[in-house]
DNA sequence: CGAAGACCTTT
DNA sequence: AAGGTCTTC
């Protein structure tokens, strides 16, 4: 590990840092103590309970080589493959991921997170409120004596080189994205079989499947049905503020960990979901839930990472509320199916404008017959990564990303006035 | 097998 | 209408 010491200018600091990297060419930790505000336990505690920023650098970053080609954060976690994670700086992400709060960021060829230690903050323990500790002088001197042997404590461990629990992170994180997947490889297979492809995936490069939790995956798709994607964050992050256990808190933001299949099953839960303006989807989640629990146990859904696709698809329509776009959304994104297709009406759009998917325009309805003809169609062309290249499409279409399609056209149209 | 309608709420 | 699902005909 290599310990550097922060000198006034943040660039060069960074630079130096680089250097050594590309020596090393492998993960470190950058120990940068913020001097300017001082480390009383109220400046830790207000340090501690805010977003973490690569340019401020008051936290322990660590890093990964990782080009833009293999991931792009903001298409990946922007997507709608995943609701939890929010831009909470420019250019930074934060979210839950392994039960944890983390902030993603990147420059060139660097993947940069910090993984926030705040479970041990003893109203979080004890699942208390922030605000309840602060209206108690006699909790709030307790804190502060936790806070300096915390700082402490924290120094200390991010001292140790490579401890174990970082070894783990970088696992977490690797995991997560999936980076051992070289998606640049699976791009140019994409595109070589595919020319419509090929134009887009010029754009939206770097977008990759998540290998998320699959009952995150799953519940929140189940809210996904006749549904838009800023109200499913809403009711995502709903239901983890009711049932998940609080992380920590960050610039007044709470984060939770996904509630338990246990926790949405208890017969409560499906009244408590309607207040939460759940709608007719607080029934399917909390009888999934019971169906888990009393048919199967509270790990049956991973274990459907290990058999063949259409067998853990077919497992998973049995669940309420879920249909074929649900289950193959958590096929494709939980349980390492990177075949499965998920064909809502924007992909059977997708498939008659740009693959000359005629067959299917005489039903009114999307049938089972075009969905599966759809999905077979995308799987014929792109081969067992699919859902992956799938998403790709989806994604381009989205109207969030339309301004990217916009900027080549415009750099060129000043490149033309300039020759001009 | 396919079409039609209900289903909760909010943007 | 919104990134569907379920039930009925």
């Amino acid at each position: 590990m290599l310990f550097l010491q922060h000198s006034s200018n943040h660039k060069e600091f960074h630079n130096n840092v680089y250097q050594l990297y590309h020596i090393l060419h492998r993960s470190y930790i950058i120990l940068n103590t913020d001097t300017s505000r001082g480390l009383t336990s109220l400046g830790w505690n207000r340090r501690m309970s805010q977003h973490a920023l690569l340019s401020l650098g008051a936290k322990a970053w660590r890093c990964l080589y990782c080009p833009k080609s293999e991931l792009r954060l903001d298409l990946t976690l922007e997507c709608g493959q995943t609701f939890r994670w929010r831009e909470t700086g420019k250019g930074h992400w934060t979210g839950v991921m392994g039960g944890r709060v983390w902030t993603l960021t990147q420059t060139d060829d660097t993947l940069w997170y910090h993984v926030y230690r705040c479970r041990e903050d003893p109203d979080h323990v004890n699942g208390r409120k922030r605000k309840k500790a602060e209206d108690s002088q006699e909790l709030w001197k307790k804190f502060k004596e936790m806070a300096e042997v915390k700082v402490e404590e924290d120094d200390k461990s991010l001292c140790v080189s490579t401890s174990e629990q970082d070894a783990k992170d970088e696992e977490v994180l690797k995991d997560y994205f999936q980076l051992s997947v070289k998606l640049e490889d699976l791009y140019k297979e994409w595109g070589d079989a595919d020319p419509h492809f090929r134009r887009t995936g010029n754009i939206f490069s770097g977008l990759r499947m998540l290998r998320q939790d699959p009952v995150e995956c799953l519940f929140s798709f189940i809210c996904s049905s006749n549904n838009h994607i800023t109200r499913i964050q809403g009711m995502v992050e709903r239901l983890c503020g009711r049932f998940g256990t609080l992380l920590c808190e960050l610039d007044g933001t709470c984060y939770h960990d996904f509630p338990s299949i246990e926790a949405l099953a208890e017969s409560s839960v499906q009244a408590q979901l309607r207040d939460l303006g759940f709608g007719y989807r607080a029934r399917f989640l909390q009888e999934s839930a019971h169906q888990i629990i009393s048919c199967h146990n509270p790990e049956w859904l991973h274990t459907l990472r290990n058999v063949p696709y259409l067998e853990a698809r077919a497992s998973l329509l049995k669940l309420p509320g879920v249909g074929p776009k649900v289950a193959d959304c958590v096929c494709l994104m939980s349980l390492d199916k990177s075949e499965a297709v998920p064909v809502d009406t924007h992909v059977w759009q997708i498939a008659r404008r740009d693959y000359n998917y005629d067959a299917g325009s005489k039903t009114k309805t999307l049938t089972n017959k075009v969905y599966k003809e759809i999905g077979d169609l995308f799987r014929q062309r792109w081969g067992s990564y699919a859902g992956w290249a799938h998403s790709v499409l989806f994604c381009a279409d989205l109207k969030k990303f339309q301004k990217l399609k916009e900027t080549p056209t415009i750099k060129e149209e000043k490149n033309q006035a300039k020759m001009e």
